[in-house]
DNA sequence: CGTGTTATTGACCAACATCAAACTTAGTGG
DNA sequence: CCACTAAGTTTGATGTTGGTCAATAACACG
């Protein structure tokens, strides 16, 4: 739990430093926002940060690491339908809504700070333009979504995987752990099919094709961009979903 | 515009109409409400309410009718990614983000209620059950993406087809149209592939498949659930990412 | 060094798209 | 009321994408 005296504390509130990035706080704001009593807690690969069925107390913003939701869909296949990066708040919907519909997994070692409904429901009262980021948020949060189902319903399989990783390239590079080219993205090929909607063998297909085409190299845990415009041509990719300002767009040579 | 007498009144205003389905408003809220202004417009089948590229200064409640959020996706495919009913408020995003990134269209006669933003904030800050209201209505209409993902990616068409037919149902339903067995659906079935993410000759197939199940009756612009319970096994359908009340589910045979 | 996980590749197959054409319905104007 | 047109529906034939099965190779970890 951090105190009051947010600039001198070794550690930054967690919240402060996420709404930075969005809005500068005035002092009342975040003075408010430190407040908010904070704990953090890191999950390793695999675990559950939030399961199905739960009827959290909680919220968590993710300070490090990578996590997915996913759910059981039909028998035994898992569909993952959304990539969480550091600075998102993925658990929103545990503040208004009774019980879960969905887990929340660490895809790689992930380190999280959880606070409590109230604090962030006394929050969002207090402090309205706090509120409007986290609105902000959840509505690009519901048009990624709508941009995957376009990509999954309308599009093949490469320009389907191309565009992920297109959207993941800018989505950790606002993020501010990565430079836009090197994406740190443990995923298994099955759980890129699983992201995706499409088998195991056939990612790898595609994977290969997309080092064929010296567009991407997979390589382990890494994924490498060798040509960001050939790539976003080839996942016919228009990221104007994601509601870029100027500033996040430098970097990437966006067409 | 409504003046602040709203019981009395002969047209109710249509937010607090909208609002009351879902919390008891106190009157202090009541007349807050009342008091954002509105004017009322009809769009026929086909217009566009709002588009791609809009920047609006306006949002609106969906008073009567259907319409559905769409984008065109690659060359000349439509994507639609969602319907919208009776009291759904489709466009917060334009509250909240510069840039409208799809359209909303009619798909029958509609009629809506417009409001301007700064009513909608004014709102939020002054009533914040009532901004949990759509907090959660977003939040649910995320949940709704993320099933359709599930969807297409890991089903079947004619699961897909049934599961659509089962949720849009319940929402109608809820928003109080429908019996929740005949629905009003004018929708073409080349529209239906639109939302589907299937070619207009598979979705005749799968309707085809319905009849011939005696599941579905598709009828001009009417469709008739036979054997609801048949079909929701049909579709593998749950029902839980809509977050039902009891209420809510009164009246279907949901398993 | 062995064991389990992930990646890679090939062969085969099914679901669904595409193409093409006939048919039905609804709307329009004479 | 009928003829005409446009939109939507229905059906068949054919082709392709991507799924499934199966086996091997490359790693990772204890």
């Amino acid at each position: 739990v951090i105190g009051k005296n947010v600039v001198v504390t070794a550690e930054i509130h967690p919240l402060i430093q996420k709404l930075s990035r969005a809005i500068s706080l005035s002092e009342a704001e975040a003075s408010l926002v430190a407040d908010t009593p904070v704990y953090r807690r890191s999950f390793n690969r695999g675990e559950s940060i939030v399961r199905q069925g739960d009827r959290p107390t909680n919220c968590f913003v993710v300070i490090d690491g990578l996590s997915c939701r996913d759910k059981i869909v039909v028998g035994d296949r898992r569909q993952i339908s959304a990539i969480n990066v550091p600075g998102d708040l993925p658990d929103l919907q545990g503040v208004f809504l009774d019980v879960l519909d969905h887990n929340i997994t660490a895809l790689a070692r992930s380190e999280v700070a959880f606070f409590p409904h109230k604090a962030i429901l006394e929050l969002f009262a207090g402090a309205p333009r706090v509120a409007a980021v986290f609105w902000r948020e959840l509505l690009i949060e519901a048009a990624i979504y709508r941009e995957w189902l376009g990509n999954i319903a309308c599009r093949g399989s490469l320009p389907r995987l191309a565009s992920f990783i297109c959207e993941t390239s800018i989505r950790l590079k606002i993020a501010g752990v990565s430079d836009g080219y090197k994406l740190m993205l443990p995923l298994t090929q099955g759980e890129l099919g699983e992201l995706l909607g499409m088998s195991l063998v056939h990612v790898n297909r595609c994977v290969r094709a997309l080092r064929e085409e010296q567009l991407v190299v997979f390589a382990g845990r890494e994924v490498l961009i060798l040509d960001w415009q050939r790539l976003q041509a080839r996942g016919e990719y228009d990221p104007s979903y994601l509601q870029l300002s100027k500033k996040d767009k430098k970097g990437l040579p966006l067409a």
